[in-house]
RNA sequence: GGGGCGAUGGCGGAAUUGGUAGACGCGUUGGUCUUAGGAACCAAUAUGGCAACAUGUGAAGGUUCGAGUCCUUUUCGCCCUACCA
């Protein structure tokens, strides 16, 4: 018997799904779409197994509903701007456009060899000017909107490299290339103003119900409302300073302030700008490092000014005002007041400066205990507050605290966002350039559409410092009607770049605008988006912001939440190696010996072997799917990557498991020969209700846990019925029964396995089997089962099972147990108290003991 | 500090509304066939016990005829977020 040749089998499908188009989709408004996306790849060189899961999940899904006679819109394409090419091209000495597409070629052809259902003729690239054309006119349209602005805000300064960086190459306060301190710098910048649309961005996650919780909750905290008051703190001072605005969602608790603390960029900073005290302040703060933890672990320190504010609720109670190092700038309005007894920020800050606390919640019914490093943050009700004592805290205090405000003009409601405007520019050369032209007084105006796309300049290599685009005289001036014109030379944030390449697959040939509305309005929603929950934030809500934005004050478009259904992915995993000199060591230099031995190849020496943890190249455990798809083939591959861990958990990569799933297709291989020679007999017998009942048990398992994301779970089904069509093999089916169920369950399995089931299905010499491919319908009274094996519980304990016919009554069910010894010697001779009798499942019989 | 998720054999994981705990896979053990086995096939595999049986889903309580599942308390682990006023 001939082997699966999976090398053979797999290509020829592939090329027969490319020739044929097979996945080529069009609109068509007599069948119900359904959009399957998964968040497109950055093309950094080659997929990895990230990749591999990602589209696998994607791919079982946009099978299945293509057979299940949907419109199917599975698209792919290539997140192509941003700084590894830049890096690259630094390193190598090329440009970042030709390392761009060179890797393009190769993880297409990569892809390829997964045999997705891909409809490439609507492939896209964000580094084409073909696509960023568009999104410079989505930027200009946004401008005209309202929604585009320009203002000063601080950026990570490399003052060695010469340029910007983004937070997450600051490391420890040093740029990650340079090792340079980096200096926080001010520059004119480019926003989006995605906090006009706060609310709605809040809201539009209630309608999410196909998107995790978990998803909805971190957006939710992201956009982070929160409800209080501004006070007005009058101010005695010498200089010009008559009051100060705080934001709290505590004013109940304004008695028990003891000082007013400022940020270092609050405005009033300005008035002491000249005292070097004040500068040293300034350096000091500046000095805690930006990580997180350096952050949470600073110590609080203040500078305190000349400044006396006055509490607005008591003007016997004046306290000192102070800058502060906690005090944030962008979040309220950049001064707080501080309330001791009940922050544990404040009395950090209090014990520190020996500051008054005052207690002014307790606890209710309750004795409290005096402050002393901790802060009491807990309900209860006020007190030392005069007219507001007593208040229960917080149900009626702070409503009542605010009307009070409100009522004597001392300060106002209002409803607080933790979450900022999106920041677009980047001093870089690989984004889309800014559509943005500057006049000689430095006043922006728009680069006219017919001049559009502003095309990126091409370069032969990088220098190593600063922004190409600033060196480029002849790039950078231009001429707009006769008038001299300064280029902006920043380029758009490449989320820009992502948060509408969904729209664009809808018509990616579109050449008016960024899409097609007719055939957007058709096919968006993505019903289903997949993908990493690394993106639960950012690349999701300024997606959503996008979508608001476009519909804002549009008669055409008005889709506000691009994503219907989210599923976000687990990571791929993999046991760690070293040597004895505590290097990382890649998996293929490392052989086992009985499984419990490590050695490294050819040294013979002794390998560590580590935890599993996600593939990273740092940890060199990363291995590669093409070699991986070369030795067991691309269904082996789609198969292991589903089976044992549900896929929004991390999955373990091992070397068992692929082997294992190479055998099963093998096995299931051998199985379909036995099957073709039980088709050639064509036995006069039949046993096609086992046959049937078997292969409807199977489609209704894998069609249950494919819409439940239970992916895992299919492959056991899978195993399953391998088992049990093994064994049914040997009963003497006809031709005819063999074939109609033999056909349904191979089309159950195109999803997962499709080079092999294709294969297997042609093995059948269907007529036209590829054009009349669907979903097989099953009769679920074929499901039901006519003998159960009934639970007899004792006591609430599993005593045996009987196998009786359906529907059995409680009372012939009690005489058979009573004619069963293996059961009956439990309640021989003992009164039975009362029994639970669940029809067709278990009886639970109460005896005295 | 805030928020979220989770804890089931040696391992990854199953277990509809509370109703046979451990599906399926890996690993391990024994066997068959083989020059060989790192191939294939068959069997066993939660723990203790020869067995009957007992015990078992991080821990402790509770609700229930019955709890992995519901409630309370608690321990541990992971993830996100962070001086958010």
């Amino acid at each position: 018997m001939e082997r699966y040749n999976f090398k053979l089998i797999e290509k020829r499908w592939q090329e027969r799904w490319e020739n044929n188009k097979s996945f080529s989709t069009k609109i068509d408004k007599n069948k119900k779409k359904f959009y399957c996306l998964e968040m497109f790849p950055y093309p950094s060189g080659k997929i990895h197994m990230g990749h591999v899961r990602n589209y696998t999940i994607g791919d079982v899904l946009a099978r299945y509903k293509s057979l299940q006679n949907f419109n199917v819109l599975h698209p792919m394409g290539w997140d192509s701007f941003g700084m590894p090419a830049e890096n690259a091209a630094r390193q190598n000495n090329l440009d970042p456009k030709s390392w761009t597409e060179k890797n393009i070629a190769t993880m297409k052809n990569q892809l390829k060899k997964l045999g997705l259902s891909i409809d490439w003729d609507k492939e896209i690239s964000t580094c084409s000017p073909e696509y960023y054309k568009h999104q410079q006119e989505f930027f200009l349209e946004l401008y005209d909107k309202g929604l585009v602005y320009r203002k000063e805000n601080y950026v990570n300064w490399d003052p060695v490299d010469q340029t910007v960086l983004a937070n997450e190459q600051v490391i420890d306060g040093k740029g990650w290339r340079s090792g340079a301190p980096v200096e926080r710098k001010k520059l004119n910048q480019w926003f989006f103003n995605i906090t006009n649309f706060s609310n709605e961005l809040l809201e539009g996650l209630g309608e999410l119900s196909d998107w995790p919780n978990k998803v909805k909750i971190m957006q939710q905290n992201w956009i982070g409302k929160s409800f209080g008051c501004e006070v007005s703190f009058n101010i005695q001072s010498e200089k010009n300073i008559k009051n100060i605005k705080c934001y709290t969602t505590r004013p109940d608790t304004l008695f028990g302030m003891s000082f007013l603390a400022l940020s270092i960029d609050h405005p009033i900073a300005k008035h002491y700008e000249n005292d070097p005290n004040f500068k040293e302040f300034k350096q000091k703060c500046s000095r805690t490092g930006t990580t997180e933890e350096s952050i949470a672990i600073a110590e609080k320190i203040g500078f305190k000014t000349d400044l006396v504010a006055i509490n607005p609720l008591d003007e016997n109670i004046k306290v000192p005002v102070y800058f502060a190092n906690f005090v944030l700038m962008d979040y309220g309005l950049g001064a707080v007041f501080g309330c001791p007894a009940h922050d544990q920020r404040d009395l950090d800050f209090a014990r520190k400066y020996n500051l008054k606390v005052t207690t002014v919640v307790k606890p209710e019914n309750e004795d409290f205990d005096e402050i002393n490093d901790k802060a009491y943050v807990g309900g209860g009700v006020l007190i030392n507050s005069k007219f507001l004592n007593n208040l229960k805290v917080p149900s009626e205090s702070i409503k009542k605290t605010i009307d009070y405000l409100e009522d004597n003009n001392l300060g106002k409601r209002k409803t607080n966002f933790r979450l900022k405007d999106w920041g677009i520019s980047r001093q870089r050369y690989w984004g889309c350039p800014i559509p943005i032209a500057y006049d000689e007084n430095n006043n922006p105006v728009k680069i006219p559409k017919s001049l559009l796309p502003v095309k990126l300049p091409e370069i032969k290599k990088l220098d190593s410092t600063g922004n190409p685009l600033e060196k480029i005289d002849e790039w950078k001036n231009i001429e707009i009607e006769g008038k001299k014109y300064t280029r902006e030379t920043d380029t758009l944030d490449t989320f820009v770049d992502s948060s509408w390449y969904f729209l664009r697959f809808c018509s990616s040939k579109n050449k008016d605008y960024g899409f097609d509305f007719d055939e957007a309005n058709y096919w968006m929603p993505v019903d289903q988006y997949i993908g990493g929950v690394e993106h639960a934030i950012l690349h999701l809500l300024y997606s959503r912001f996008f979508m608001h934005a476009l519909s804002f004050k549009n008669s055409k478009f008005n889709i506000r939440e691009p994503f219907k259904g989210l599923f976000t992915q687990g990571m791929v995993c993999h046991e760690t190696y070293k040597d004895k000199n505590n290097n990382w060591i890649n998996p293929d230099e490392v052989v086992t010996i009985n499984g419990k031995k490590f050695l490294k190849k050819d040294e013979n020496q002794e390998v560590e072997v580590g935890p599993s943890e996600s593939m990273s190249k740092s940890k060199k455990n990363t291995i590669d799917p093409e070699d991986i798809i070369e030795n067991y083939g691309a269904d082996s591959v789609r198969l292991f990557i589903l089976s044992d861990s549900p896929p929004e958990k991390d999955v373990q990569w091992s070397d068992e498991g692929i082997k294992s799933s190479f055998k099963f297709i093998q096995k299931l291989w051998v199985l379909n020969q036995k099957i073709l020679e039980e088709i050639k007999a064509d036995h006069p017998e039949k046993n096609v209700n086992e046959l049937k009942k078997l292969k409807s048990k199977f489609i209704n398992n894998v069609q249950n846990n494919i819409e439940n994301f239970s992916y895992n779970k299919i492959v056991a089904n899978f195993h399953e019925t391998y088992s049990a069509l093994n064994k049914i093999i040997s009963t003497k089916i006809d031709k005819k029964s063999w074939i109609e169920n033999y056909r349904d369950i191979l089309i159950t399995m195109i999803p997962v396995i499709p080079h092999f089931s294709f294969e297997c299905l042609e093995n059948l010499k269907i007529e036209d089997i590829e054009k009349n491919l669907y979903w097989p319908k099953i009769n679920k009274n074929v499901l039901v089962e006519n003998e159960i094996n009934f639970v007899i519980q004792i006591n609430g304990k599993t005593r045996g099972l009987l196998k009786v016919k359906k529907d059995v009554s409680e009372k012939e069910l009690l005489t058979k147990i009573k004619e069963t010894e293996k059961i009956s010697h439990y309640i021989k001779d003992k009164k039975i108290k009362k029994t639970i009798f669940i029809e067709n499942r278990l009886i639970n019989i109460i005896i005295e003991n």
